[in-house]
RNA sequence: CGGGGCGUAGCGCAGACCGGUAGCGCGCUUGACUGGGGGUCAAGAGGUCGCAGGUUCAAAUCCUGUCGUCCCGACCA
């Protein structure tokens, strides 16, 4: 492609609403254009990038063995009715009327597809001799984020592989399973990103068992525990701390003593006017668990993980009482609850049980009390781990410590089980003639994700520098004077050899001076520089250049186009030996 | 949805406090020169100052409202 046939506004400086890298750097480049708040045009350089992304993750899904089916975005809201996830998703399902002859119809725009696939399979899908199956779809999805940001990172309009298991048995399910991941870290290999698996909470969607991969990523959104040691990694959400149980206090046990804390209800300001360290400091929080009422007890520093908590109640809701249920419980207004005295069951995290001398709320308005032991001022049957871990924890399955790291999601791979088979009547009859639901899984890659991940974490001060396997063209050619026959002539040689041989080739042909272009080549960033002309001609030598080398490599004129065509080979080799 | 910032030419910004001719740099157009890291000279084009209302003889500027966008937080299969 000649650069002047094409459409690449690139940027000299800063858009000043772009502040992380890959927003930036994808504006500056040409790639993307922003219509509103989560919404970006992809022009026609971002758009070869995602369909590079798009095709590895086709080859994978289909050296996996599931096959590609297209659903419609547009999908009737009955179906979330059906599945219960109108209320989940809340606002963040695009849905709306349209008139059809004197008729409302309620329509949504698909967010995911496990009610339309599933539908579809319940339909179709009879016998256990038809399973497993695993189908799968790369198309837009839409999401109404309260609050897109970061680019091209959190859109309400995002292009998604959506891929979707059905089986006969749990075995059937771990092998798809298996396959799935195997083929996910095959994908992120190909586009030449670093990431990380990482075992996430499954959420609203149901399901026991799934798995994050994530970027690291200064800018990442989701926080990831990882062990320096044996290579756990979690996020958040999910991620155990590897404390096992808690220690009575035993020894100088102080006297349960109340103070004065006049409208000093928050750990903080409690800490400041008592002079004492949160860590000091019992938090409890009143939560709802199955209509009935729990305290909570973490230690004043930590912070409450509610996926633990409702693990560990067994509970299928939870939530954070209401002022009036947080007052029947403790007897005093939000912000001085404690375990003493209090008319609930308590649960405690490990850490928060060991404390020797707690300051507590005191049940009371405006007053604390100290001296709090687990064991002599209140009972706890058995204490658990019910908090986000810290950095420093030790580690669940090892004896090393816990870290932190920041991370952009990618992809993510769940066992969901039963849920929507069986709220939408998918089931297959056996080899006995009973009756099952399927068991189903589903895995998920934002293709945008990939684009915007590898601007964000490979580039320098001068612009992008994408892999081989995604890089927009694989080889940039700048003849340093258009206006010259000589250098044009040779330009135009290598150009349309190198297409032949199926390079993909980007030719600056602007007839603007050579540093102009070189800034512009710098800023996207596309792996290798062929510059023609000048000194080199004469020489008959033309300039090789990587982008994330410093080093030029002067080669001759007439081996260039095979030596090109080799070290493009050899980087998608490279990538593709996973 | 809570808190904050910003809306003036395609991009980056000044002008606003103190009301009175709308400006600068880059980019763009035309011509000449130039040709290895965002050139030089000359001549140009380009604006509902986000929108609406108000105050005033007069509003980019003051007041009220509203919309858009970005950041922090809440939320996020």
């Amino acid at each position: 492609m000649r650069w002047s046939q094409t459409f690449i506004p690139t940027m000299k400086e800063d858009p000043s609403d772009a502040e992380v890298p890959s927003h930036r750097l994808m504006l500056r480049a040409g790639l993307i254009r922003q219509l509103m708040a989560g919404a970006y045009t992809y022009l026609p350089l971002g758009y070869r990038a995602l369909r590079k992304a798009e095709a590895i993750v086709r080859e994978e899904m289909e050296r996996a063995g599931a096959i590609e089916l297209f659903m419609p975005a547009l999908q009737p809201i009955e179906l979330f009715e059906r599945t219960g996830r109108k209320e989940a998703f809340g606002n963040v399902l695009i849905n709306f009327h349209v008139t059809r002859r004197d008729h409302k119809v309620h329509l949504a725009l698909g967010p995911t597809h496990e009610e339309v696939v599933t539908d579809l399979i319940s339909k179709h899908i009879n016998s256990y001799r038809q399973l497993p199956l695993t189908l799968f779809q790369i198309q837009t999805k839409f999401r109404n984020e309260e609050r897109p940001r970061f680019g091209v990172l959190r859109t309400s309009e995002f292009l998604m592989k959506d891929a979707y298991s059905f089986s006969t048995s749990i075995e059937q399910l771990d092998d798809v399973y298996q396959k799935m991941y195997d083929a996910y870290c095959r994908i992120y290999t190909r586009c030449g990103l670093s990431y990380i698996p990482v075992e996430a909470e499954s959420g609203p969607i149901g399901g026991d068992a799934s798995h994050e991969f994530m970027i690291p990523a200064e800018n990442g959104e989701d926080s990831i525990v990882r062990c320096g040691s044996c290579g756990y990694a979690a996020n958040l959400e999910r991620a155990d701390t590897g404390r096992t149980g808690h220690t009575l206090p035993t020894s100088n046990l102080a006297e349960l003593t109340n103070v004065d804390t006049p409208k000093v209800g928050s750990i903080e300001a409690v800490s400041q006017l008592l002079k004492c360290s949160p860590t000091q400091m019992l938090k409890t929080l009143i939560y709802i668990a199955d209509e009935k009422p729990y305290a909570v007890l973490v230690r004043g520093d930590h912070a409450v993980n509610e996926g633990k908590v409702r693990r560990a109640l067994q509970a299928t809701h939870l939530e954070l009482a209401d002022e009036a249920t947080i007052q029947r419980v403790t007897g005093a207004p939000v912000g001085f609850a404690g375990p003493v005295g209090i008319n609930c069951s308590i649960i405690a995290d490990h850490d928060a049980a060991s404390i020797t001398n707690a300051i507590a709320g005191a049940n009371a308005a405006d007053q604390h009390v100290l001296g709090v032991n687990c064991g002599r001022d209140y009972q706890i049957d058995l204490s658990y781990d019910l908090r986000d871990a810290v950095d420093g924890d030790p580690c669940p399955k090892c004896d090393g410590t816990l870290g932190f790291v920041h991370g952009i999601e990618v992809g993510h791979v769940f066992k969901l089980g039963t849920k929507y088979s069986t709220s939408l009547g998918a089931e297959f009859l056996d080899e006995h003639e009973t009756r099952h639901p399927i068991i189903m899984g589903c895995y998920g890659i934002g293709i945008n994700r990939i684009v915007a991940g590898l601007a964000e974490t490979l580039h320098d001060e001068n612009g992008l520098k994408w892999p081989m396997s995604i890089a927009p063209y694989q080889v940039e050619l700048i003849p340093i004077n258009v206006n010259d026959e000589a250098t044009m002539t040779e330009t135009n040689r290598i150009y349309t050899e190198l297409t032949t041989q199926g390079v993909e080739v980007l030719m600056d042909d602007r007839d603007a001076r050579p540093g102009f272009k070189f800034k512009d080549a710098d800023l996207i960033g596309l792996p290798i520089r062929v510059v023609i002309g000048g000194k080199g001609l004469a020489d008959g030598i033309a300039e090789v250049k990587r982008r994330d080398s410093n080093d030029a490599e002067r080669v001759d004129l007439s081996k260039v186009v095979e030596s090109l065509c080799s070290m493009v080979k050899q980087d998608l080799a490279a990538l593709n030996k996973a």
